[in-house]
DNA sequence: GAGCTCACG
DNA sequence: ACGTACGTGAGCTCA
């Protein structure tokens, strides 16, 4: 596009700037890196939107000079460079030498100075510049070819400087600049000018006389206080401009035209920005997909030139013909091991094609493409239908162990085509999950780069790759499964529930789907009113969703009291509506109608345009690898947060329904789950005599913390109970809890030293665990799941504070979704083996849900509940609730 | 895409 | 002096 322009980058400045705009980023070994990243980033960003022709980065180079030896003073006020930010700077060189960008500096030369006489040069030559930098002085290089872009806020933003943006911001001209600051001086850097003269002032002298110069010459004109100013300074003004002076003539080892870009050093940039552990924008830069997310993926793949670099060649086979494909499944039989990988049709959910490998040198790939799809080298239907044949064959043969990453997708993939995948032998994508709970992402690519150190290509092409790696990565994660004892967790527990979840993904569940429209139909009338009267009683009409408009009416319109802010302006929140309900009619209003807004988009809406078409049921996507504890999440939709806690929204659960008329929904939830876990795990004396008698917990532990007896306790002493229990689990302090109990500072704080008093054994376990967590770097739950808290060591106190929650709930949130885990998997194993057609089709954390012919649902009941509360041998009881129903909501005790 | 708000355990 | 309860997913607004 611009091939005849060149991007001339102050490096120092824009260091400095991404360094103070990126938060703290470091690497495992503990180099920080966020000024290099925010550098890159921002590189990538500029040469996407520019494809410029040439590029430079200019850097300061020695301590001292040649202004310091005019003005000892120069720059004094500046603080040294950060310690974090100095190391950084030899590595972002390495960086632009990878990417085969010139780098300019001088001894004795600022950045600026190379920067002009780069900019100086190529207009002789006619080419344009733009030059990019955080320090306004690059103004006075302004001109018809040169533009300078200055950093606004954070590192992206940028604000382009030509002549006339100059003259609307400063009311002088770019040549103007030196003579400018020669009179106003910087206090950034430390430059005089002229006492008393500021932008204003300056502007208008040099309008009327030109030059500093001529200010200078013309001082005896100038009346009062700035006459006399200008004269007694005239020194000091003539050295600030030349301090602002950039040196046009600095030393240039090249020429901008030597400047001219090709393109990266892919293999030199592939190693350094692998030992930065920048894996998102390794993934960017060197994945060949087609089918990208995100905008800094856009960006750095437009940024760059294509890169005909392998970073993970491989040598495979294509299955073309029936004899291949006789071939292979000999070969597949022969070799008891198979990894898989195959693409799919997202809105067909068809297999496409497929990547195989029965060994690291034993790589096929298959083509499945329907014909619908028909490319130059379509197989013919033929074909096809014998290569989904062969997958049947390997995939259901017993005597073929299958590896693969996600074997979830899988398998609901293969059930496609009447394909039962019944057991993978390894899952590459739950083996990461337990090594690291906490990855931010989890994708093949992600695990490759981090267990392997290389980019797998992505698409359809890269499926032989894939496979292959799979089958590599097999043998890597199994060997630190068992290092760090996570084997019995992941082969027992974790890859057997993978295959349940799917399974319960498939099954669904169903709805009463003209009930949730009609629920839908109501909540919108009800809206409808609700939204005029709000109105009438705002005076005018908003927008009730916004919270900045609610906020425009609430605290500006109607002055009532601000209770609460947020980052960007009032908070709305439902506490705050709370306390201002007295205030003014309209508050009821917004609760209500906020309440009935959310059941209407969130639920009955979402809910009915999620059904699936065939089946009529909803298909959640349970997920096994997202949460840094141990959980399983659901969307899409979310069926771990349908409404219960008010009456208004628990209506939503009349309509989940059993699949057929003769069956039911049976609902089995553990009891003060995380309570029992902490009881088992603390050891506490009270806390176990409690449980093992059956009390009730909330009751003895008001009982032991007011000191009265269990039959003394009163509602209000219980609830406060309750939240105290809640509170310990979470690591709260004081003040949360004076909050969720709205009781002052110190009561609540009396009531946490009481706690501790009467259950000494809690507080012994907590003390315990954070430092373990810190002597260890991580924590782990009953069946040993592990979760790194790199927090813990943060310099940040509120971060370390969290870290030291998070060390303290991990273990009981996550010892409790042990449990639930190894529950469902005994399930699973003993409804088919006591001959019962139940399906389990839901799990809430302590909740499992089965849909049940009636006339089985006495010994669903017996299974579930032996399974349940014998799932795990503790130092306390497990209890189970059981109740039964035509729906979700009206289950009752049974 | 970030921020706010709110549903659940 | 500051921030303040653990873990999730989703819809809406606004830049």
């Amino acid at each position: 596009m611009s091939k005849n322009t060149i991007i001339i980058i102050d490096g120092n400045s824009l260091a400095h700037r991404a360094f103070h705009a990126i938060p703290p980023l470091s690497t495992s070994r503990g180099l920080v890196t966020n000024a290099i990243y925010g550098f890159t980033n921002m590189l990538l960003k500029i040469i996407a939107g520019e494809s410029p022709g040439m590029i430079a980065v200019a850097f300061d180079k020695g301590k001292v000079t040649f202004r310091h030896d005019e003005y000892e003073d120069y720059k004094a006020h500046r603080s040294p460079t950060p310690e974090d930010l100095r190391p950084q700077f030899p590595v972002l060189k390495d960086v632009l030498r990878a990417m085969r960008i010139q780098i300019f500096e001088a001894d004795g030369f600022e950045a600026d100075d190379l920067i002009g006489a780069l900019s100086t040069r190529a207009e002789q030559a006619g080419i344009k510049s733009i030059i990019i930098t955080g320090d306004r002085d690059a103004l006075q290089l302004v001109s018809p070819l040169t533009r300078v872009r200055l950093t606004k806020k954070g590192i992206s933003e940028l604000d382009e400087y030509d002549a006339e943006k100059v003259r609307d911001r400063f009311g002088i001209t770019p040549e103007q600049y030196t003579d400018f600051r020669g009179l106003t001086g910087d206090t950034s850097d430390n430059i005089p000018g002229i006492p008393g003269i500021g932008e204003k002032t300056a502007a208008r002298l040099l309008n009327k006389y030109g030059s500093l110069e001529e200010v200078l010459a013309h001082a005896g004109e100038l009346k009062g206080r700035l006459g006399e100013q200008v004269q007694a300074h005239q020194n000091q003004a003539e050295m600030s401009k030349r301090l602002v002076t950039i040196d046009r003539n600095a030393p240039l080892e090249k020429d901008p035209g030597q400047c001219r870009w090709q393109g990266p050093d892919y293999q030199e940039l592939l190693e350094i920005l692998k030992e930065l552990e920048f894996n998102r924008l390794i993934k960017s830069i060197f994945r060949n997909d087609s089918r990208q997310k995100g905008p800094e993926v856009k960006t750095a793949r437009q940024a760059l030139p294509e890169s005909d670099m392998e970073t993970y060649p491989v040598t495979y086979r294509r299955l073309d013909t029936p004899a291949d494909l006789k071939k292979f499944l000999k070969a597949a039989r022969k070799s008891g091991k198979l990894s898989l990988a195959v693409e799919s049709d997202r809105s067909e959910g068809g297999i496409i094609a497929a990547g195989l490998a029965l060994g690291e040198d034993k790589v096929y790939y298959m083509n499945c493409a329907p014909l619908a799809r028909t490319g130059p080298h379509h197989p013919g239907e033929q074909y096809r239908e014998q290569a989904l044949e062969t997958l049947k064959l390997v995939c259901e043969d017993s005597g073929i162990k299958i590896y693969c990453h996600n074997a979830k997708k899988l398998i609901r993939c293969l059930d496609h085509y009447g394909i039962g995948l019944r057991r993978p032998a390894f899952d590459t994508m739950i083996a990461s999950y337990l090594l690291n709970p906490a990855a931010p992402n989890r994708e093949l690519i992600d695990v490759s780069l981090e267990h392997l150190g290389v980019v797998l290509p992505g698409g359809e092409d890269g499926l032989p790759a894939r496979a292959r790696c799979i089958f590599q990565l097999t043998g890597m994660l199994n060997e630190k499964l068992k290092l760090f004892e996570l084997d019995p967790l992941y082969y027992d527990v974790e890859l057997p529930l993978t295959q349940i979840l799917a399974g319960m993904e498939i099954e669904g569940i169903a709805v009463d789907k003209d009930q949730l429209e009609a629920m839908s139909k109501e909540l919108g009338q009800l809206l409808n009113d609700l939204e005029g009267e709000i109105y009438r009683l705002a005076g005018r009409e908003f927008n009730i969703n916004s919270p900045k408009q609610l906020g425009g009416v609430l605290f500006e319109d109607l002055k009532l009291p601000v209770i609460k802010k947020t980052k960007t302006g009032y908070s709305t929140d439902a506490e705050v509506l709370d306390e201002l309900a007295a205030s003014h009619d309209i508050v009821a209003k917004i609760l209500e109608y906020r309440q009935l807004m959310k059941l209407k988009s969130t639920y009955t809406d979402s809910l009915a345009a999620l059904i699936d078409h065939e089946t009529g049921r909803l298909h959640t996507t349970l997920h096994q690898t997202v949460t840094a504890t141990g959980r399983l999440s659901s969307s899409e939709p979310n069926l771990q947060n349908i409404p219960i806690r008010l009456e208004a929204g628990r209506l939503i659960r009349k309509v989940f329904i059993p699949s057929r008329t003769d069956n039911l929904l049976l609902t089995a939830d553990y009891s003060q789950i995380e309570l029992r876990v902490l009881a088992h795990i603390s050891g506490d004396p009270v806390l176990i005599d409690s449980f093992k008698k059956g009390e009730d917990i909330h009751t003895r532990t008001a009982a032991e913390v007011f000191g009265v007896k269990p039959e003394e306790v009163t509602r209000e002493m219980r609830n406060k109970a309750k939240a105290v229990n809640f509170g310990i689990i979470y690591g709260q302090s004081d003040f949360g809890l004076a909050k969720s109990i709205k009781v002052g500072r110190r009561e609540a704080r009396s009531y946490i030293d009481s706690y501790f008093a009467r259950y000494a054994g809690v507080k012994t376990y907590i003390d315990r665990v954070i430092r373990e967590a810190r002597e260890k770097g991580y924590v782990t739950t009953l069946l040993n799941r592990r979760r790194y808290l790199p927090d813990l060591f943060s310099p940040n106190r509120t971060l370390r504070s969290f870290g030291e929650r998070t060390a303290m709930n991990t273990p009981i949130q996550g010892s409790a979704a042990d449990i639930i885990k190894l529950a469902m998997v005994n399930i699973s194993r003993e409804l088919p083996a006591h001959g019962l057609k139940a399906k389990m089709i839901l799990q809430v954390h302590d909740e499992l849900i089965f849909d049940s012919p009636a006339e089985e649902i006495d010994r669903l009941y017996e299974v579930v509940k032996h399974c349940m509360e014998n799932a795990l041998k503790m130092d306390v009881p497990l209890v189970v609730d059981i109740k039964a129903g035509p729906s979700w909501y009206d289950v009752k005790n049974i």
